[in-house]
DNA sequence: AACAAGATGAGTGTATAA
DNA sequence: TTATACACTCATCTTGTT
């Protein structure tokens, strides 16, 4: 942490060497390969493009044809060229598992890993509350897949006891379904638990659905030849379907071929409102299997919009325990007291990597002091509304708003309390980290399907892992970490997993590695080899330059920290290989 | 240097009205 | 069907302080 280089990189110097130490020594191996094939591509330009897609697992020819068809100035149309000619093959999976490319088959460049056996072999204690709810758990399962809202059968587990009898729990959840119905239509409460925002919005959005959607697929495949079959129809995807769950959690109705059906798993996060034909990009380069759209919110007390592609099966998904509040009333009881009744807000906004200026919340204070009324005139209540729903500002005193403490955002998350606390960290790194990470609730009841088919628990490789929203949301679940390959370009993040890894005294071995480009095939295999595979590849690429909070470089896919999503390619696409 | 604080819009989707 | 208004966003950069 005392390294010098730990300052530089907190501005993401993942990138900051030039294009040619990007590919490393191999490149110019290719280049030569690629000239005397007899091209006439030979511009020092042309060569950086050309490895630059062959890069992205397009072959060597496909890519100089494209070049040759578009010019080399139109990046963009090259792509949009090779992902055409990739969708154009008969068999649309024979595409997706060719040989991505052999640039770092003979890369023999240095890299940092720590391939010690560091072998934490401390004691049986690690999720031992897991004996204690697994039948429950059971329980609680099986009532979901009846069909039942998950905190009602909760609730009836908690009433009834784990063991109760499955049609008595039915029984008393009917009973309190009926008793709630009638009690809504008796008294209309502004702030019951978790149901306004879900429900005001379902029926629009439905209607959204049934609607607009042919128009919008028209819009979306409108540079692409008017051949709109099914395929196409499959790949268009709509970035809305947030609030199409008929329950508390979206019941996902989505098939995977039996081809791309793990295991390997892989599982890929993202922002879900990106621009415009980033997803599809995306899509095209997984295999075509469409991202699930999740808000967060229904996770916990805060939104959280994002993207979500994998080959997980869908079916028997349960969320963590225990559930989050999902309100802010809930989640921070001691704003409860100060919250005026015409701040109708049940929950956060999007928790960002900054948090608000304090001129704001004193501009709010002076504002309602000097209205000095109890209730505000409605332009005050607007234009302070405003600013509390676009700074995430929580009540903590009369008059008075704040911003979100980095402790605050681990509970939201998911995260355990202090998890990004001391050990160097400075308070603006918590939040940038924070901000950039899973939603852990929300990842675990999508990874909860791998835990009974991983009894003796899983081999990951963990890639942009962060402050290891993965890891927690899997050893949350129960589901032990036997090896986990991690790969994270922040020291301070580095830091806080091996910190976590060794205080949840893990039996199994974490390996670091610090750049994912620098992960080539001879590692793969390595540790395909040594482990017999891994079970699980996760990670979300970076969104610098996708998500919208960004003023200054909001590139797109092909951004210079976005663009990172073909390193997830790459390695997803050898592991799939491989063991396969 | 390192860190904290403050200032800095545009793109995307949604709802509504015409 | 189109136009318009509105809400929200895994961020970056400069400046000032220690």
């Amino acid at each position: 942490m005392h390294s010098q280089g730990s300052s530089s990189r907190n501005q993401y110097d993942w990138d900051s060497d030039d294009e040619l130490e990007v590919f490393g020594m191999p490149q110019e191996s290719n280049v030569h390969g690629v000239e005397e094939s007899g091209s006439t591509c030979s511009s020092a330009k042309n060569s950086k493009l050309i490895h630059h897609f062959v890069g992205m697992g397009f072959s060597v020819e496909e890519v100089i044809k494209a070049i040759e068809e578009d010019g080399e100035d139109n990046e963009e149309n090259i792509l949009e060229t090779l992902l055409t000619l990739a969708a154009t093959i008969d068999d649309p999976m024979r595409e997706a598992f060719t040989e991505p490319c052999d640039f770092a088959k003979k890369s023999v460049t240095t890299i940092d890993i720590s391939d010690d056996d560091d072998d934490y072999g401390i004691t049986d204690s690690e999720i031992e509350e897991d004996a204690f709810t697994s039948e429950k758990d059971e329980t609680l399962s099986i009532l979901v897949n009846m069909g039942y809202p998950f905190k009602e059968a909760l609730i009836a587990i908690d009433k009834c006891g784990p063991g109760a009898d499955l049609s008595d729990l039915a029984d008393f959840i009917c009973a309190a379904q009926l008793e709630k119905e009638i009690e809504s239509h008796l008294q209309d409460r502004p702030n019951r638990i978790h149901d306004t925002s879900l429900h005001v919005h379902k029926r629009s959005r439905d209607h959204y659905y049934n609607g607009k959607k042919k128009s919008r697929m028209c819009r979306t495949s409108q540079k692409k030849p008017l051949e709109i079959d099914m395929e196409e129809i499959e790949l268009s995807i709509p970035t809305n379907g947030f609030s199409i769950a008929k329950g508390l959690y979206p019941r996902v109705v989505r098939k995977i071929p039996d081809k791309l059906a793990g295991p390997p798993y892989f599982y890929y996060e993202n922002v879900a409102i990106a621009p415009v034909g980033v997803w599809n990009k995306i899509s095209n380069f997984l295999y075509g299997i469409q991202p699930e759209f999740v808000d967060s919110k229904l996770f916990c007390a805060s939104t959280r919009k994002r993207g979500y592609i994998h080959n997980l099966p869908t079916e028997n998904r349960f969320p963590l325990l225990p559930i989050q509040p999902l309100t802010v009333q809930e989640a921070l009881p001691n704003t409860r007291q100060w919250w005026p009744k015409w701040d109708r807000r049940t929950q956060l906004n999007c928790l960002l990597t900054s948090i608000g200026a304090a001129t704001v919340t004193e501009k709010i204070r002076r504002d309602l002091e000097e209205c000095g009324a109890e209730t505000p005139p409605p332009n005050v209540q607007d234009t302070v509304l405003k600013l509390c729903k676009k700074w995430n500002l929580v009540w903590v005193g009369k008059n008075k708003v704040a911003t979100l403490e980095p402790d605050e955002y681990e509970m939201l998350l998911g995260f355990p309390k202090d998890h990004t606390r001391g050990g160097g960290i400075s308070r603006t790194d918590r939040y940038k980290a924070l901000g950039n990470a899973f939603q852990v609730d929300t990842v675990a009841y999508h990874l909860s399907v791998l835990k009974d088919q991983y009894p003796n628990g899983v081999n990951v490789l963990s890639l942009f892992s962060g402050i290891g929203g993965a890891e927690i949301a899997l050893h949350r679940l129960g589901i032990k970490l036997k090896n986990v390959v991690s790969a994270e370009i922040s020291e301070v993040n580095r830091n806080i997993l091996r910190c976590w890894w060794e205080q949840t005294e893990q039996r199994g071995n974490l390996f670091e590695v610090e750049d994912v480009q620098r992960v080539t095939s001879e590692h793969i295999s390595h540790w395909i080899n040594r482990f017999g595979g891994f079970d699980l590849v996760i990670g979300g690429s970076p969104c610098n330059n996708l998500s919208g909070s960004n003023r200054v470089s909001r590139d797109g896919l092909e951004g210079e920290h976005s663009s990172l999503f073909y390193e997830y390619y790459r390695i997803v696409n050898e592991v799939m290989q491989a063991q396969r």
